[in-house]
DNA sequence: GAGCACTGC
């Protein structure tokens, strides 16, 4: 075959692309929808006047046309441009997808997102949600086999159908939107696609597989690049002008800086309100404390400033209050009132606020970090980057143009600000994407096509961690028990104590325990009531785990009538969205354990009580990896990387154990680990003899128990 | 004796 005809094949179907599209257009005015086979509602017709005048129907054929010509089609589409609702159904429309056969699948890296935007486009074709366009995201799939066309689903749920389906084989076109956030699993999917792309050319098995990848910033030609070379097109977006300010100086205190800004603009800007960004929860309270403050020093005749925090742990019905109208004059033909919300970065990607006029952007958020030499992710306070705060500024021309105040100077956003973000696969721990890919049927991982390759210590690690814990052997192969793991939705170290739990007779609790930990903070203590929350938190507490005083409150609440639980949560101090999050995760992973025939079992006796020591264990047995021993200065070294690390001062445990475990590690005022466990070196050297080598052992009470347990051990086996 | 950005399966 010349190259000549695989062009002119090419031709053709552009020419298809466009005849096609003509028949579209006809097919709309013909009034019945083919979807359904019924006339279009009036409905439809109006929103499709809206839709028509979106920026990215201009380019309707032409991106159809790319479509047909290449495999790999990248979009940069600025917000606004209505890319995300119109180009999955450009592609539907044209026929990439048929009842029952293939769908056009779009990802999104939010649950959310993947939900209203199924909802909106369901409505703009005039179709049921769930039959023709659907979605599916964690614990709920709205979506039919044989007559979703179009599914929007989130970049960690195509990994998941990938793991039983390498190929891809049911999804004719795969969208990944949002690309340019660079989250972990669209980065797994990026490498993913390059390995099952030349598997999925015409005339392949399976039909060819068509991608398009949307980002909205201008590493779009990173892409581009990335994706051998594919076409890239522009759709430019539909948003105001926004004015950028900096400072003259660097603040020293961007905190102080931020809340003094915010205070102005009130004093001298015209009407519209105001976003500011910081870093943390305890950051934004104490910045709205102080901006409420600023605001009454204004005296009597200002106009009113109302102030809201924003956060993800803030309960719903506060987060609800951000939209809220901003205050009225406070005397008939006064000057309007003002809304502030102080925010996380939960306010630059996941939450958008309209009337949004004024940003101010101290240039700092709190991003996770992960060093490999200790195994330790972390979360620090680090400068954003160009990309990021080109992001915030744009969130104040949604509605009108707007102004942002940046609290540094223009040279420092020039030069001391990288370009875009890390990708987080730079800054995560590997254990799970690589029993993933492992799972996926790539073995090769120094060879994977990482757009962003890991740091070969990391990937290093992640292969050590998941020997360590038998899921793969020592050539690298996945065993059995690797298999199992890949299944289950949580850590490896996690699924390895969920599948090893029957042995220690408590894989009822172990999934308690689980689920509580993959879910966020269960126990509240608000700074004002904290004594009053260390009360509650102490019926619950057991003083030899914090994972068994996970498992004490968890349980108790499964016990709690339903009607009463939000009362029950409000008065013991537990969070009511996280422990009912915890509960649909225990069912899904229930409903694992099953399909695994992994067995339910209670060590739970007859008057109510755990048998800890059991659970204990079982925590041990894949924990070991993290485990710390007392010196006699009082403090703990963390075994193997010789940490110096204290127990968080809000753990369960009240005295100092020899020998503990632990779940994360916190470096905050002082290295803390959190969430621990206090354990036996006699079952450390039972459970893990390989790893606990007494050669590299610093001297201390605690080898000198290790030597007697190994003794212990020693004679058993030779017995 | 102190503090957990945000997602996702």
């Amino acid at each position: 075959m010349g190259s000549s005809t695989d062009r002119k094949r090419k031709l053709d179907l552009a020419d298809d692309a466009k005849k096609q599209n003509k028949t579209l257009d006809a097919r709309q005015s013909s009034g019945i929808n083919p979807w359904t086979g019924k006339a279009y509602s009036s409905r439809y017709q109006s929103i499709l006047q809206t839709r028509l005048k979106l920026p990215v129907y201009k380019f309707q054929s032409e991106l159809l046309e790319a479509v047909a010509d290449n495999q790999i089609v990248v979009i940069e589409g600025e917000t606004g441009s209505g890319k995300t609702t119109q180009i999955p159904q450009f592609l539907v429309e044209i026929g990439y997808a048929t009842p029952g056969k293939s769908c056009v699948g779009c990802t999104q890296p939010r649950r959310v997102a993947a939900t209203s935007i199924a909802t909106r486009v369901a409505e703009e074709m005039d179709v049921t949600l769930g039959k023709t366009v659907g979605y599916t995201i964690r614990f709920e799939d709205i979506s039919d086999p044989n007559e979703t066309v179009l599914k929007f689903l989130t970049d960690g749920m195509l990994l998941r159908e990938a793991m039983s389906d390498p190929f891809l084989s049911r999804y004719s076109c795969i969208v990944l939107d949002e690309a340019h956030e660079r989250t972990l699993a669209t980065d797994v999917l990026m490498g993913l696609l390059m390995e099952v792309l030349p598997k999925r050319k015409k005339g392949s098995k399976h039909g060819e597989l068509k991608v398009v990848v949307m980002s909205a910033t201008l590493d779009a030609e990173k892409f581009q690049a990335y994706f051998g070379g594919a076409p890239l097109m522009k759709v430019p977006g539909r948003t105001f002008p926004v004015e950028v300010f900096y400072t003259a100086e660097p603040e020293r205190n961007y905190l102080e800086a931020a809340t003094r800004t915010a205070i102005q603009i009130h004093q001298c800007e015209g009407p519209g309100d105001i976003l500011v960004f910081l870093t943390g929860e305890q950051e934004i309270e104490q910045a709205c404390e102080e901006i409420r403050l600023g605001a009454q020093d204004m005296g009597k005749d200002a106009s009113e400033l109302v102030v809201y925090p924003l956060y993800s742990s803030l309960p719903p019905a506060q987060q609800r209050k951000i939209f809220s109208a901003a205050p009225g004059p406070k005397v008939v033909g006064g000057k309007p009132g003002r809304k502030v919300v102080v925010s996380t970065n939960i306010a630059e990607t996941s939450l958008t606020i309209d009337g949004i006029v004024y940003v101010i952007d101290p240039g700092f958020s709190k991003q996770k970090v992960y060093n490999p030499r200790i195994r330790v992710e972390s979360l620090l306070v680090s400068p954003i980057s160009r990309a990021s705060a080109r992001q915030r500024s744009g969130r104040a021309g949604r509605t009108r143009p707007g102004k942002c105040f940046r609290l540094y100077t223009e040279q420092s956003f020039h030069n001391d600000l990288q370009e875009t973000t890390y990708p987080e696969i730079l800054r995560s721990k590997m254990s799970n994407v690589v029993l993933t890919l492992k799972k996926l049927g790539i073995d090769d991982l120094v060879h994977f096509d990482f757009m962003d390759p890991p740091a070969p210590e990391t990937l290093m690690r992640a292969l050590e961690v998941l020997n360590y814990l038998g899921a793969l052997d020592d050539e690298g192969d996945m065993t059995d028990l690797g298999r199992q793991m890949a299944e289950l939705p949580l850590d490896p170290q996690l699924s390895k104590m969920l599948i090893c739990s029957p042995d220690y007779n408590c894989s009822d609790e172990i999934v308690s325990i689980v689920a509580s930990m993959s879910v966020p903070q269960i126990f509240l203590r608000p700074r004002e009531n904290a004594k009053a929350a260390d009360e509650a938190k102490a019926q619950f507490v057991d003083n030899t785990s914090d994972h068994i005083t996970l498992l004490n409150a968890y349980a108790t609440y499964e016990e709690i009538p339903q009607a009463e639980r939000r009362d029950w949560c409000w008065n013991n101090f537990i969070n009511d969205r996280s422990i009912s999050s915890a509960e649909s995760v225990k069912k899904q992973l229930k409903g694992i354990m099953r399909r695994l025939d992994i067995p339910l079992v209670t060590c739970r006796g007859a008057n109510g009580s755990f048998d800890t020591n059991a659970i204990r264990m079982a925590l041990t047995s894949a924990m070991y990896m993290q485990t710390a021993y007392l010196q006699s200065a009082g403090n703990y070294l963390t075994v193997k990387d010789n940490q110096i690390v204290y127990v968080h001062p809000g753990s369960s445990i009240d005295s100092k154990p020899q020998w503990v475990v632990f779940e994360e590690f916190a470096l905050t005022s002082k290295n803390y680990i959190r969430t621990v466990t206090t354990t036996r070196g006699e079952w450390l050297v039972e459970m893990a003899p390989h790893y606990f080598d007494l050669e590299n052992f610093p001297e201390c009470e605690a080898k000198d128990e290790l030597m007697l347990e190994y003794k212990k051990l020693a004679r058993r086996m030779t017995r």
